[in-house]
DNA sequence: ACCTTAGGAATGAACGTTCATTCCGTTTTG
DNA sequence: CAAAACGGAATGAACGTTCATTCCTAAGGT
C-alpha cells in the first residue's frame, strides 16, 4: 500500500465510522483498525482529529459539487436550475447515505457552525452555486424577496429532512416523490 | 432547598449546559456544579444520564405544547391553523433558544432517532396536533397528496432552519419575516 | 425545654473505562 | 546502512458512575 492509498484508507474508514455511529462512535483506534493501519500512523497524515475531520469535509465537497453540477446549464431558466440542483442533491444523498450522515454530524458540531458562519459572511463573494442562483432569482423577481438565509432554509430544510427520513427508512423516495418534493420547495420559494 | 427545587435545579443546569455546549460539553460533574449539588446527588433523582436527558425532553414538551396551543382553534380553517402553529413554533424557539438548541441536540442523537421512530410508527394513533392537522389537510385536498413524512419535512425543515439561523445570529427574525416565512411554507404545502 | 439518636439525603473522592495522542522499537525504503 | 515510515503499547486526561462517609432533620426520651 503506498502513501496515497493509506491516506485514502484512513479517510474512508473515518467517514464510514462517523456516518455510522457519529463523531463519538469513531475513536481513532477504531479508525486505525478499519483502515488497516496503526493508531500512530494516522498522525503521520493528519495533525490531529480535528484536522482529519476538516479534511473529510473538504473531501466530501470535492465529490459532491462535481456530481450535482453535471448537467447544470447556466442558460436554463432559474426554475429549471433550481429543480436540477434540488433533485441532484437528493439523488446524491440517497446514493451516498454515508456522506449525508457525515454532513449532518459535521454541521451539528462546533466545526460546522464555524464553517457555516464563514460561508454566510462570505456570501458577497458569490462563488457558491446556490448563492448565485438565489441572488439571481430574487433580483429577477422570480423568487420571493426574502433574505438569502431564509431562502436557503426553505430549500435545504425540506431537502435535508426528507433525505434523512429516507436514509432512516421512514420513507421510500422514488423518482416521482423526489420530483414532487423539489417542486413543492419551488412553490414555496417562487414569487 | 427542598427536594423539588433540587430536582428542578439539576434539570435547569443540564438543559443550559447541553444547549450551550452539546451533549458532550455537559459532563455530570459540570451539571452538578451549576446546579449547586454534589455529583452523586444527581443519581438520587435520575437513574443515569440517559434518564435525565429523557426527562429533559418530556419536560420541554410539557412547556412547548401548551404554549403553541394557546389560541389554537379547531374550528379555524386548515390554513389558519397551519399558520398559527408555524408562527407559534418560531416564536417559542426565538424566546426559548435554549430549548431549541436542546431539541436540535436531542434529535441528532440516538435518543432522538428512537423517539422519532416511535412517533412516526405511532402516527395512526393521531394524537399529535400536527399529525391530525396534516391528515385533515390531505384528506380535504387542501394540502398536496404527499406522504406525511414529506409534509413534515416541508414544514419543520424551513422553520427549524430559520430558527437556528436566528439563534446563531445569521438573521434577525421580526414579526413580518416570521409571517412571510410560514406563509412560504404554506405555499409549498398547499394544493 | 433539652439532649440523644436514628435514618434518609447529600456528598465528592475514587474507580473503571474510554479516548486522543505520544513514544519508541521494528520494518521498509532508497 | 541510514533515514523515513510504521505499528501498537503506553500515557494521561476526561468521563459516567459508585459508595463509604458526613450532614441534617425530626422524633423520642429524659
Amino acid at each position: 500500500m503506498n502513501k496515497t492509498d493509506k491516506r485514502d484508507e484512513i479517510l474512508r474508514a473515518a467517514r464510514e465510522l462517523i456516518a455510522e455511529h457519529g463523531f463519538h462512535g469513531a475513536p481513532m483506534a477504531l479508525i486505525a483498525d478499519r483502515a488497516g493501519v496503526g493508531a500512530g500512523t494516522i498522525y503521520r497524515y493528519f495533525e490531529n482529529k480535528d484536522v482529519l475531520i476538516g479534511e473529510l469535509h473538504r473531501n466530501l465537497e470535492e465529490r459532491l459539487y462535481p456530481d450535482i453540477l453535471t448537467g447544470y446549464l447556466p442558460e436554463q431558466t432559474i426554475r429549471e436550475r433550481f429543480l436540477h440542483l434540488g433533485t441532484a442533491l437528493l439523488h446524491y444523498f440517497i446514493t451516498n447515505p454515508l456522506d449525508y450522515r457525515f454532513l449532518q454530524q459535521f454541521y451539528n458540531s462546533p466545526y460546522g457552525v464555524d464553517h457555516r458562519r464563514d460561508k454566510i459572511l462570505g456570501i458577497k463573494e458569490g462563488s457558491d452555486v446556490f448563492c448565485t442562483l438565489f441572488s439571481e432569482g430574487t433580483s429577477q423577481q422570480v423568487m420571493k424577496d426574502l433574505p438569502m438565509v431564509v431562502l436557503f432554509g426553505l430549500y435545504f430544510g425540506p431537502l435535508l429532512a426528507v433525505a434523512r427520513d429516507h436514509i432512516l427508512g421512514f420513507i421510500q423516495l422514488d423518482e416521482e416523490l423526489i420530483t414532487r418534493t423539489v417542486a413543492a420547495c419551488w412553490e414555496g420559494i417562487q414569487k
